[in-house]
DNA sequence: TCAAATAAGACTTTATTAGTCGGGTATAAA
DNA sequence: TTTATACCCGACTAATAAAGTCTTATTTGA
């Protein structure tokens, strides 16, 4: 269906609303959850998740939050994408060191390589918009 | 996730091998099932959605099947895909005449015009790439 | 020490996708 | 005119994935 997860969309959201408090040391999951009404727990998860990829860096404890792990020119939205989304392969066949038991047809599969094309493509796109231009 | 539907994929493959048997009269959704094992009545669905889509024409009764509604430059993967997944954006808000009912934030959503960017380039992608460079 | 914040994972609910089934219609050929 | 083969269509079920919730632990500034 090539539709983006919701987890995606927030992490989207979240980085956004970071990036363009930057006077800010640091912002809170709880401060993004408030300005747009979205559940705190799924942005705070969302947030976790962007750390481990250095998207984000956080700040524990009280007074923390969180702030951007790089400048905005260098985060692009495959970055956000896949910290949330690791699976975000068009079809199974495609991850790394995919094989037979991913996909019934593996031998026989005569769209792959098309699919494989088309896959580096709007990866391509994505590596290509950064959060600069989205703010 | 941006991950593709088996309706997708099937239909892919379908087009493809009707495109490469083109001698045939026709070809029927069984035929298609058997050679990659892939569910009958599923297969078979996808066809009528694509016949409906004209990607390919049916012919009834015995000896009937399917053959290519189009030449073969003239189907792009975007006919297949939108014709199995009519809703196959990447988020509610751009499906056509959306609004506050599909989206918690319509309002305050700070991400729809770049994805909406994202999803023109992206069905300009698939809208580029026709059933003869597949096959 | 306390309050506010991140970290992590288990769990539940909901939505979507995938697959199945049954009955209907069309048509070539015996 | 009957039969076999094939498309047509919608309802249903099962499986999977996404979305959301809950609980507990850890960090740290005041």
């Amino acid at each position: 269906m090539l539709k983006l997860s919701k987890k995606s969309e927030y992490a989207l959201m979240a980085v956004k609303y970071i990036a363009l408090q930057q006077d800010k040391t640091c912002v809170t999951a709880r401060e993004i959850a408030k300005n747009y009404n979205l559940p705190y727990e799924l942005v705070s998860k969302v947030l976790q998740q962007l750390t481990r990829y250095n998207v984000v860096l956080s700040i524990q404890g009280a007074k923390g939050g969180y702030r951007l792990g790089k400048g905005t020119s260098d985060i692009s939205l495959i970055d956000i994408i896949s910290a949330v989304e690791p699976r975000h392969q068009i079809t199974n066949c495609m991850m790394e060191g995919s094989s037979v038991k991913d996909c019934d047809h593996y031998d026989c599969c005569m769209i792959r390589d098309p699919l494989i094309k088309i896959q580096n493509k709007i990866d391509n796109l994505l590596k290509n918009i950064t959060v600069t231009e989205i703010i």
